[in-house]
Formats: C-alpha cells, structure tokens, sequence
RNA sequence: GGUCCCGUAGCUCAGCUGGAUAGAGUGCUCGCCUCCGAAGCGAGAGGUCACAGGUUCGAAUCCUGUCGGGACCGCCA
C-alpha cells in the first residue's frame, strides 16, 4: 500500500481520460507530474502539479487544467476536496477513512508495509568497509561499514537482489609491511628485543599474531631472511587481520555475503583479461602525462607510461596502469575486480569508500562506464569523517598517544545499535560529530533515545492493555473498528505512517539511509505529541476505561507505529527498544 | 593550480523529480503531571538559504563565476 503511488495514478487516470475526451492533448509526457504531502499541513494532505506541467505543452491556462482535473478527481470517494491554488496547484484532501483504514494495512502487513518492488529485483553489489588487512577496524570504517549495511538493506527492502561485499586488499605492497611487522611480533615471542622502524606496524594487536605464529612455526624462522618467510608470513597475518576484522564487524552487526581476494587477481589472468578489454577498445596506450597543474612536486619529471585513457569517460587525466618498474599499479587491480563485478551480471555498483578517495572516483567511474559500455552504473558514496567528543571536547586520535579509537572502543562504549543509529544521523558526504557522552544521554536532542522512547511507550500500552484483559494481537487490532479516530493528532500519526513506503522508495533511489533515521524521528515526534495530547484530553488516550473496543482502535494505532519503526530500525540494523534502563 | 564535497536560525543540522509563507533540535522567554512512562508536550522570539549573474510560470535545489572551509592530486593502496 502506496497511498501517494495510488492517488498519482489516480491523476494519471484523470489526465488521461481528460486526453481521451479531447480536453488535453494526446500523448503528453506525465513524467513531471508530481504527487507529495505539501509543506503546509493547511494546504491539504496531497498536492498536484500537474496543472502547471502541462500547461505548457498543452496551451492551455494551468488553472483551466486544475479545474477540469478537480472536477475529475473528486467524482474518486478517496478525494473529499480537491481545490486550486496559487500558481495552479491542486490541493487534495482525502477522505478520513482513508486515513483510518493506514492502521490496519501496517498491521495486515506487518514490517512488509512499506517493501517496494521499485528495484525490480535487479542485482546490486554494495561494495563496503574493505579496509586494508593490516590491523583493526577504526572509526572511520565504521561508519562505511554502518552506511554501507543500512543502504544494502534499504536497496534489499526496496525490491533490489543485493550482494554484500568486501574487496580485502591482500595483494599490494601493505601486505608486506605487515608481514615484516609481524616477523618482529614473531622474535619478540621469542625473547627478543626488537624496534620498529618507520615503515613498519608497531601496533600492539600484533602481538598475539607473532604468538600464534611462534606455536606454529617454532623458531623455524629465526635468524633466516625475507625470502624464507615474507610469503607465509603475509598469508599467515592477513588470515589473522581478516579474522580480527570479521569478529569486529560481527560485533557491530554487520555480515558481509562475499570477502573478494585482490590476491586472486594476480598470476590468474584477470588483471591483463580487463586490460586487454580496455585495449580491444582503443583504451589503453603508451605516453607521458603533463605534470599536474601549478605546485609541480620536487621530483617531478616527464615519464613514459602505460595508460588507461580514462579521460574517454569522463575523467580528467589518463591514468597510469602500470609502474616504471613493470609492475602494476593499485589502479590495475581494482579495474579487474571492477571488470569482475561486471562480468558476474550485476546491474548496478555501488563503492562505498572513505573522504580521503575522492580523488579517485572519476577513475573508477570511468574504467566501470569503458567496461560495460556504459551498461552498469557505478555510485560512488563518500563517508566523511568523524569527529570524535568527550563531553563536547574534541578527542584527537593518536596512534603513538595509544588514544586510536577502533570500532571495537566504540561498541564496547555505548553498543551497536547507539553506535549505528547515530552514524546514520547526516548524510554520508557530512562530517559527523560523535560525542561518546552525548549519544547516551536520554533527551530529545539525541535522536536514538527518541525514537526508542516512543516505541519503548507504546510497548508500554501494550503492556497495561493485556493487564486490562483487552486483546491486542496484531490480528484482533486489525479487525478494529477505527471510525474513532477522527482527532487530527491522530490523524496526523495516521498520516505520516502512510508516507513510509514514499519515503523508503525516496532514500532507495537517492541512496541514502539517513532519510530513514529522520523519518523515525519525525514519526515519533508525533506519536510524542499524541500520547501528551491525552494528558489534556482523557479521550485521546489509548487506553480507554471500560471500553475495549475505543481501546483497540486506538492501540491498534499506536501499536503500528511500532511496527514502521521496527522496520525503519530494521533497515538502519538497531533494534527496537521494549522498554528504556 | 586542478578535481570532488560542503556553506541554510546564535550553535548542530534536515529540506523529495525545481513548487506555495524555508523546517527540526539546542539555547532564550512563557505555559502543561490527581491523568496510559513529563526521559515528554505546547506557545513565542530567532533567516540576505555565503555572494553575483543565468535558466524557469516558479530556484535553498539546476547552470556559470566569485569568496570561505575540508579532502584528494604520476611508480601508496
């Protein structure tokens, strides 16, 4: 159930049989024709419009086409009134059962009401976190890993078949560092005295990986040179760092569907097939690059390259492919996996990646556009920082100071769903302020509590409902009789329930989870302002003394509220809260 | 210098495919518990949507330019 869906193809009946009878003209394009809950509450609960779209292409005067498309409209009994207003729209109030009857189709449906087919069941791939192998998951992944599991399921709520993934960088030259680093971890178990020099990973969560390593190998290694142990050493330490990050991203909630080996691209034939995909397409050359424009760095010269002409598709410069040295550069890998998603047929990419890549979006953007022909979209979404606050001051995080904050220090502080709600609290492209004292504090001003408040009251009703020995299953509340509710705070809860299934279709296409967390808060803003409103007014309250039935239509209201939130919470992946500590 | 992101109330931020008198929270002023959870609600005050042009019936939203903040910028991923 779509109520806007609904009444735009409603209009869209109306219009055309306002064609078909000679009042427009035939064959109008409709697409800007527009249904949506207007600003101001005072101007009805749709509007339209299409009058001052089609006036246009119509010649017509937009108020001729509004008072035509009234006439039509209101012979519909889900249209009470239907007038015209300011430059020509079409203000529409809909009949109050209408409204009444948004309860028992959340309750019929359950947490599937608001579920699109919008997606059409096309494959997505939502490529997240993928963080380096080399260590744990900090601050900042977290909130890729936390945007990019609420915008996964949100695609997966909204019709879309979606795959999970995590592109582990197990190939390059990190891999090495860790490995080195983990040798050292390995002598250190072993008694001996070592420095870490520049270059190398003195973090402590690498001691117990040269633990393991000594109860594996022993003193197998000591004493010997890289070219004994570097590539064991580097499987060995990835494994360890991927399984760190496993259970870190377990402990947030997040389950990825797919774990992609960069590794798996080198000595299999896959990086030079997507290179020789590009250069069957004219794509790839020899050539020297000009120097970037104004600061030239100090060791800048002219050198010969193997190229990606990127600038085909919409980059700015060719891209270098290949080293001085023979070797691949990071970009040539990541073409490959990118040419892999294609060929596994998905209809859409996602890469969800951190601020400080955006320089590289228009490379990949344009290898994915030169690699499907332009058949497969790539969305680029950037996180932007986070900000770390104690008590409204700046926490700055410092490896050498020991005060790096991982994801781990995070949840084990205030929790996963706190931790994921709060991320998806601003958009993906604004810095987020996270102040571990202030995400727990329980007030309005913070946004999990609120929302977890109305569901937790409600929870509540419910409660004292069943003392009362009033039914309020799902099943029974359904079948209320729900001509009670006439007030307009109850209208209004009524109101914004009916917008969910708009809103999720909106966030889905946009690609942003946020518009969800604001949503709940605004739903439960007026849940809030209904149940004080009961305060004043005993007939508004839920519970209704001695009168069942006034009771259940009334919780069946509430009680679907809990419903669109648990499905909202769903998407964010926060669960409800049946009562707050 | 170039590319991308951002600039909306004192502060922190929403704002849908361009739509009507631009909205929340917070802070300030004032009200609401004999009553389902007051951890809440209501009212008031607070704006040159950075600036200047352009497109449009209509611009915070789209285009161009300027200013300010951030990220990135050929053999690191």
């Amino acid at each position: 159930m779509n109520l806007f869906a609904d009444i735009r193809a409603l209009v869209n009946e109306a219009l055309a049989s306002m064609a078909a009878e000679g009042m427009l003209p035939e064959g109008l394009d409709l697409a800007n024709v527009t249904v949506e809950p207007p600003r101001d509450p005072a101007h009805g609960d749709m509007a339209t419009n299409a009058a001052m779209v089609l006036a246009k292409p119509a010649r017509l005067k937009p108020r001729d086409i509004a008072e035509a498309l009234a006439a039509k409209l209101t012979d519909d009994p889900r249209i009470a009134s239907a007038e015209v207003a300011g430059p020509g729209f079409l203000n529409l109030r809909l009949d109050v059962s209408v409204w009444q009857s948004v309860p028992k189709a959340v309750l019929t449906a359950g947490t599937e009401f608001g579920r699109s087919q919008m997606g059409q069941g096309q494959k997505v791939n939502v490529e997240y976190v993928s963080a380096n192998p080399t260590g744990p998951l900090h601050v900042g992944h977290t909130r890729g890993a936390v945007f990019g599991d609420a915008l996964a399921s949100l695609l997966a709520y909204s019709g879309h078949e979606v795959t999970r993934e995590y592109y582990v960088n197990d190939g390059g030259a990190q891999v090495d560092v860790l490995a080195r680093s983990v040798y050292l971890r390995y002598l250190e178990a072993h008694g001996q005295k070592v420095e870490f020099p520049d270059g190398t990973y003195p973090g402590d969560y690498l001691v117990d990986v040269g633990e393991a390593l000594k109860a594996k190998v022993g003193d197998a290694y000591i004493g010997k040179g890289e070219e004994v142990w570097l590539s064991e050493i580097r499987e060995f330490s990835t494994e360890s760092m991927m399984n760190l990050i496993r259970a870190d991203l377990k402990m947030l909630g997040v389950e990825m569907d797919s774990f992609f080996s960069e590794k798996s691209l080198y000595g299999t034939g896959l990086i030079e097939a997507a290179i020789a995909d590009l250069d069957a397409k004219g794509l790839i050359y020899r050539g020297t690059l000009e120097p970037p424009k104004g600061k030239v760095p100090e060791d800048w010269e002219p050198r010969e390259q193997t190229l990606f002409r990127s600038t085909a598709h919409g980059d700015d410069v060719d891209r270098p492919i290949k080293k001085s040295d023979g070797g691949w550069t990071y970009f040539a890998p990541d073409i490959a996996y990118h040419y892999n998603k294609v060929t596994r047929g998905f209809d859409a990419l996602i890469d969800v990646f951190g601020a400080d890549h955006g320089g590289y979006v228009k490379r990949m953007k344009a290898a994915v556009s030169a690699l499907s022909e332009g058949r497969v979209p790539l969305d680029v979404k950037l996180t932007q920082l986070v900000k770390l606050y104690k008590n409204g001051k700046p926490f700055k995080m410092s490896k050498r100071a020991g005060t790096f904050v991982t994801l781990r220090d995070v949840v084990e502080q205030v929790g996963p769903d706190v931790t994921r709600f709060v991320m998806l609290t601003r958009k993906n492209d604004a810095t987020l302020d996270f102040d571990f004292a202030k995400v727990l504090e329980q007030s309005r001003e913070n946004p999990v509590f609120y929302v977890q408040y109305a569901h937790a009251r409600i929870c509540s009703v419910l409660r004292k409902a069943v003392e009362a020995g009033i039914a309020v299953d799902d099943a029974t509340l359904a079948e209320a009789d729900l001509s009670g509710l006439t007030h307009a705070s109850e209208l209004a809860v009524a109101k914004k329930l009916a917008e969910w299934p708009r809103l999720v279709e909106i966030a889905a296409r946009t690609h942003e989870p946020h518009r969800v967390a604001f949503y709940l808060y605004d739903l439960a803003s007026d849940l809030h302002a209904l149940w004080n409103r009961g305060n004043e007014e005993p007939s508004l309250r839920f519970l209704q003394d001695d009168d069942a039935a006034a009771s259940q239509s009334k919780i069946a209201l509430a009680r679907a509220v809990t419903v669109v939130i648990s499905a909202g919470l769903g998407i964010l992946g926060v669960a409800p809260a049946e009562e707050m500590r």
